[in-house]
DNA sequence: TATGCGGCATACGGTAGCGTATGGAAGCAG
DNA sequence: CTGCTTCCATACGCTACCGTATGCCGCATA
């Protein structure tokens, strides 16, 4: 049985591990996630290792669970607005999920959905988190009166945004980027069918 | 008359080994791209490889440069629009990067991004395509009468849409995805600043 | 026919990483 | 102290690769 008790010894426990592995999967990717190099970022050997984990694939899936987990409650707060504030949430998504703003999640968001290409596993996990996230930013349109196919679309078009943005490499192309993000941003936020009273961010 | 089928001796050049190496960089990624595998596959060992190449890295800046120079050409092609077409010639380009027309295309667009990631030399190349698809697509937007700034949020949304769309997986979210991206399409295609004669896809 | 060379096979040494076996230190109960 | 459990270190065998050295075979040209 685990002692809860307050011991700062200096072992690892599992969840240890996973943030380990975590920081470097940001870092190498999930083909850069290999146990012995995790273990010396840890200052131990892999004898630590196969004492905590089954074998790598059970790091990895620790790995996924506790991803999905983190992102889901990010989700829930993320798009929870005071009544008649909504599209001012919106905008704030759009901002949070911006790479210059979210560095280190946004690499682990690109390295999972990497991973998710070859992997049904880690695929079914990412599937998990867009439902959620889809239908969380869905629900902040419609109540800002946009009609349910309508918001559907802005909700997609938001998060497709988001992630392919962060793939590209456009430093030449404008020189006022912060300018094109608002004005992006405003096209995927705002709507003609939004309720007069709702307020711009 | 002697028989071929017996010994058919496989003469491959540099350019078979990109085409397979580009093979193996869409399925298996940047990671997987290994000499002995590939050598493998294209059936001759890596006595043949090292004869063409001087070393892996050599093969991967070869498919670098291969996928840049293919891209420019095709991009330069998708964005030759008729005068007064020019709308037609957006909606075409969104369909024609679309993961369900191009799904191999797109496979190798997201690995050599991948890559890009954590390689100068690709990053290099990856900025490289991105300046020549966004100013040609630019020219699309301008040519049907939207003003400059808005040209370029317009066609910098138009990537980051289809690239970040084939991140995603959302099979459970809405059933009709036909039209759901079609209304997508429409709103980044559709300015209210274009020029009344322009046609409609 | 001889011979030179392009194109590939084979063999080898080296490294990195996975998973296992086993040893051993530290804490705790008796 | 002894004995048990927890947690980690060390050592080992194994596979997958990389890159090099060298051998072999067939074709072309003199």
């Amino acid at each position: 049985m685990e002692n809860p008790a307050k011991k700062p010894r200096t072992q690892l426990d599992r969840d240890a591990w996973i943030a380990g592995a975590t920081e470097v999967l940001a870092e190498e990717g999930i083909a850069g996630l290999r146990v012995e190099v995790l273990a010396k970022r840890l200052k131990v050997t892999k004898g630590s290792f196969y004492w905590h984990f089954a074998d790598r694939r059970d790091l990895l899936m620790a790995v996924l669970i506790h991803w999905r987990d983190g992102r889901i409650r990010d989700i829930i707060k993320q798009t929870r607005a005071q009544p008649g504030r909504e599209l001012e949430q919106i905008y704030h998504v759009i901002d949070v999920y911006s790479a210059s703003r979210n560095r280190r999640g946004m690499l682990i968001e690109l390295a999972v959905r990497d991973w998710a290409r070859r992997d049904a596993e880690a695929g079914a996990i990412v599937a998990e988190v867009d439902d959620v996230r889809l239908r969380c930013a869905r629900e902040l349109f419609l109540a800002c009166g946009v009609p349910m196919e309508e918001a559907s679309s802005r909700c997609m078009l938001l998060y497709a945004y988001v992630f392919g943005v962060s793939l590209m490499i456009y430093e030449k192309f404008d020189t006022d980027v912060a300018r094109l993000k608002r004005d992006i941003a405003d096209l995927i936020a705002r709507s003609l069918s939004m309720t007069p009273g709702a307020n711009a961010a």
